[in-house]
DNA sequence: GTTTTCGTGATACGAACGTACCACGTTGGT
DNA sequence: ACCAACGTGGTACGTTCGTATCACGAAAAC
């Protein structure tokens, strides 16, 4: 029964076992047996379309961060058609935070492969790693305008608040994969923090 | 040559050697005999102190942490005789930022196992984990007293704000460990924040 | 219509891992 | 002085993992 098939896309489905075995197991814990039966396939066929474990987890990976892209940008546009940087900050920084059972399974896996990329030169090597400051820039760009609109104190040091927020994001995200902090708790210290750089706000 | 020996002393240098190790390696990628090598023993005896490897894994968490807390109240004695809330604050925080290489060993390996823990439930039921709010009261405390004291902002919410405080030096550090971003960044980035959050500083 | 390529299954292999077993010298108890 | 427990070495076993090999049916190419 073997008809012709979309190796992109058959790619694309192992790589969202691939996630699915590793966001309940731990991705230290994943074998291509486990990929294949998680995506009812045989062990042959995810060594066909990935010749080698590491292509795997390198697929993994950027299959990850583009997912990652896409849900910061559909968080940015419902946050309405004309949001202001407020809103769109804000929009950016809660994608990080692991609300749901998908996001939190998304996020550990990603958490897991940049610790991995500290030891692993090869992952380390990868692009999609390599530039997660565009984040930064990005956040940093939206301080400043909303400076000049002023919404902000002039004084305001818009990098440095940039690398705050992230990181502060990054830090309430972790915690609350670790079950140390409630989703609800960590979006709350988050709006805080936006309150407090943003003086005056004009809408959700 | 066998002399009778010290078991707890054994088993911390092993546990030293686990450590290490994994901040080489990754600790996913550590295996009984590494730790031997790494030692300088052989294989059989990390089998003799440690029975299993989930004993040692366990055994290396619990070492980490308690060499964690020993950290965090050397450094708060290094702040002086009598500090302030404020550098005690600062002392406490910036434990959690790797600077130098033995730090940034110590605060890889340890992440890996929070993050381990997320998925390994015989590593999430040690108490180690199960109590990082510790920290989170502390900061709280120093908060208030600083308040009490003038320090603060008469309105500033202290569990807020030291719940800030922690999730923002564990991004930081984390940011840090990935290379996104220097430790000097980092300490400056935290420092920043606590300008804000103390509005007048009294020495240090 | 034949031939070649593609998709798939089953299975085997070598390495590494955690663990268990056996043996032996040394030390402390009595 | 003898005996039991301790510390240590060497090694073997069973499992699991990533990878490679063989085989075969179906579709596409010509």
């Amino acid at each position: 029964m073997p008809k012709r098939v979309d190796h992109d896309e058959r790619r694309a489905e192992i790589g969202r076992a691939l996630v699915r075995v590793a966001a309940r197991r731990g991705l230290h814990a994943v074998g291509m047996r486990d990929v294949a039966a998680e995506a009812g396939i045989s062990l042959r066929l995810v060594q066909y379309y990935f010749r080698t474990k590491e292509n795997l987890l390198l697929h993994g990976l950027q299959q990850l961060t583009e997912e990652f892209g896409e849900r910061v940008t559909a968080r940015v546009r419902s946050a309405g058609e004309n949001p202001g940087p407020r809103a769109v900050v804000e929009a950016l920084l809660t994608t990080a935070l692991p609300t749901d059972e998908e996001s939190r399974a998304f996020h550990l896996v990603l958490t897991s492969y940049a610790l991995l990329a500290v030891t692993d030169e090869a992952l380390a090597a990868q692009p999609y790693l390599q530039r997660p400051d565009a984040a930064e820039d990005a956040v940093t760009g939206l301080l400043e305008q909303a400076r000049e609109a002023g919404l902000l104190a002039p004084d305001t040091d818009a990098r440095t608040e940039a690398i705050t927020l992230l990181a502060l994001a990054a830090g309430l995200g972790t915690s609350v994969l670790t079950g140390q902090r409630t989703p609800d708790s960590a979006t709350e210290v988050l709006r805080h923090q936006l309150n407090r750089i943003f003086r005056r706000t004009q809408s959700s």
